[in-house]
DNA sequence: CGGTTAATTGAGACTAGTCAAGCAACGTGG
DNA sequence: CCACGTTGCTTGACTAGTCTCAATTAACCG
């Protein structure tokens, strides 16, 4: 059991009427900074959902290297990619301390089945999931990365938003490695694209730590070009 | 209804044993060539299952062009993007004279309550839809043209395998500009890809008749950098 | 405190985008 | 049936943005 579960699983779980016994929620795992949830190719045992703290997944590209797939923070549903499978095409790793619900997928499909308004928010967070990805498509198929950085900084700010964090100072959990990799560049690229921001005064990003500035410039750059 | 079930939505319903009388299957539909079947922002109404024919999804950037998300053909669903939303948030085009049937959202959801096999090959069908996007999204996050461009072919070619037809020796749908936004690049640089693919004699491409002659290469070109 | 990982910055090479021109295929209407 | 306009495709020349390689500095951890 995992007490209160409309804290544990926001977005999920924040309409349905859950039964708390209906073995749902096996319970919490907590997962330390750079430990793995799971592993690409592991079966399928349970979905999770993130409480606190932060992860991405990676996926190795033909040759052995690893490059990020998405980020994941609070509410956010891991493990999703396998059910078409039924074992995982992502490896989850964590980007700093972080606690998960694990949630029985057999209890998920059951509880689909006799609770319509569960089904609903389920399928939500699916097709949601798929969006997300398809909106990550898009971004990287923009031609330059400062439209792609803008475009990181200000979803970041907005999922930061969404949990009641502001969107316009927060930290970043991620190296600037996994950024780039996610990004579709490089770190060095990276470095530079923080550097000629933080020089124009649209933001100011030092080490992990980001104030965003001139947020009319970021959305500017996205719009033009 | 829409007679034989199975030849009408191949990857949902080959397992399942439906019910021809659950109201699922509403009718099929003809789209013409670059008509649209829907638009983002509609109103979720039906789901649809490609019969034959094969579409593109599109979005808008934040400036009006539309960059092409994803390729659809035979046994693929569509709309699945709207479940989160109610709304669809890509708009569909057909790249030839295409055929679909309409699926009832609603009815899909009260077969799945009743139906558990359905429910999985539904769910199945989603998380392999997201499996697809984050594929591509790791395909544009490559670096190189001509890797993007290799595994874009390979892809395409499993696909019609998957149909039964040739993996080697198929016809492209798509203009040379629709591919170079689905890769993130330009036109031109999909024509010069072209000819250089040509010149090595990996492939033959010859306006939209493909032949791939060397398969090696193609997947040592994703491999190798 | 020393060793490791992360981040920054510079210089040169090269990929891929832009602009421009020309060709080919196609369909429409005169 | 042909002229014409439209659309799709190819190729060239130039340029700009990004990657690679390399060296240095900063932050982190045992």
């Amino acid at each position: 059991m995992c007490g209160a579960n409309r804290i544990c699983v926001p977005g999920l779980f924040n309409v349905a009427n859950i039964e708390l016994d209906d073995g749902l929620i096996i319970g919490r795992r907590r997962i330390a900074r750079h430990a793995i949830l799971f592993r690409e190719r592991d079966r399928l045992g349970t979905l999770f959902a993130v409480r606190f703290g932060q992860f991405k997944s990676t996926k190795a590209n033909s040759l052995g290297e690893h490059s990020v797939a998405q980020f994941y923070m609070a509410g956010d549903l891991l493990g999703l990619d396998a059910i078409g499978t039924g074992r995982h095409n992502f490896r989850l790793t964590a980007l700093e301390n972080s606690e998960v619900c694990e949630i029985s997928y057999a209890a998920i499909t059951k509880t689909m089945a006799t609770q319509p308004q569960f089904m609903r928010d389920f399928l939500q967070s699916m097709s949601t999931a798929m969006n997300d990805q398809a909106d990550h498509s898009a971004v990287l198929a923009k031609a330059s990365l400062d439209e792609r950085f803008a475009s990181f900084l200000l979803r970041l700010g907005a999922r930061y938003e969404r949990l009641g964090y502001s969107s316009r100072s927060f930290r970043l959990c991620m190296t600037r490695g996994e950024i780039g990799s996610y990004l579709g560049t490089t770190v060095e690229s990276v470095s530079r694209l923080i550097s000629r921001f933080n020089a124009q005064h649209a933001v100011s990003i030092m080490g992990r730590t980001v104030e965003i500035h001139d947020r009319d410039y970021l959305v500017s750059l996205m719009t033009r070009n």
